[in-house]
DNA sequence: TTAAACTTTGCAATTGAGTTGCAGTATATT
DNA sequence: AATATACTGCAACTCAATTGCAAAGTTTAA
């Protein structure tokens, strides 16, 4: 794990500097996908602007891709391996409206949508929102 | 048309005041899901907190219901007929990322999602990203 | 090895959607 | 009409996301 953060930066082809590999290990130790303030509160010293650009050079580069749960904020997590953040690579997600937990609810697979001629699909977010086993 | 948004109101008990009629107007005149901003841009002389308090009165009283496409601003649209906000009535939603524009995909219902032991599902909320057929 | 060029970072400030407090206006009730 | 209740418009605020800029760090080239 120590040494993971690194190898995904470099086979990723990001400059792998301090910000980004402290962001990175936070995503890898947090199974859940983590918003901004989530990143900003685990790692109190590093400023919140320099962890939004870590993200988003993450996203640009694929190490992460970003869940819209509904909860306001865009949650990130790392893309498995294998993952080019292609629509057949997506699952769903749950929220939990009352502790605000995001899940991968990883055994559905997204069916094929049939969308109207000539529509492309570049990605999909799709998620359930309810009571999660902790709160119902 | 013209005595619709009325009706509507009257049946799902909500007062039909000035505002109100005006906004749910907008929306039975424009087919795809709009923002509050869009409202505020077509209404000119409406209040944007007004807007605002009359959508989210027509949401608690199912006159409408939002959706979250990702474009970073709730939209809404009037629910039709038989609508209960339940799950079941709820269909994807194709965004385009060059245009803006949410469509709703009636053809696509949404499956059955197999939910972990003892999640309960609200609502939901499913999104295809991409672009559409004017600008793909 | 030093200077120039480029990248990254931290701070402060801005944006923008959503939301709220409050006082004035309109509508309904007695 | 007098009182209560509901609605509206304005201004102000919240909060996540985003940007401008200068300082610090790193790489490249002379």
């Amino acid at each position: 794990m120590m040494e993971k953060a690194e190898e995904i930066l470099k086979i990723k082809d990001v400059n792998p500097t301090a910000v980004r590999i402290l962001v990175l290990r936070y995503l890898l130790e947090h199974l859940k996908p983590q918003s901004l303030k989530d990143i900003e509160k685990g790692l109190m010293h590093t400023d919140r602007s320099s962890i939004f650009r870590s993200l988003k050079t993450f996203e640009e580069k694929k190490v992460v891709h970003s869940i819209e749960d509904g909860s306001g904020m865009i949650k990130y997590a790392v893309c498995p391996t294998g993952c080019n953040c292609d629509p057949q690579d997506l699952h769903y997600h749950f929220y939990c409206t009352k502790c605000s937990y995001t899940y991968c609810l990883l055994d559905n697979p997204i069916p094929i949508i049939k969308l109207p001629q000539n529509f492309k699909m570049q990605r999909a977010n799709m998620v359930v929102k309810g009571l999660c086993n902790k709160c119902s």
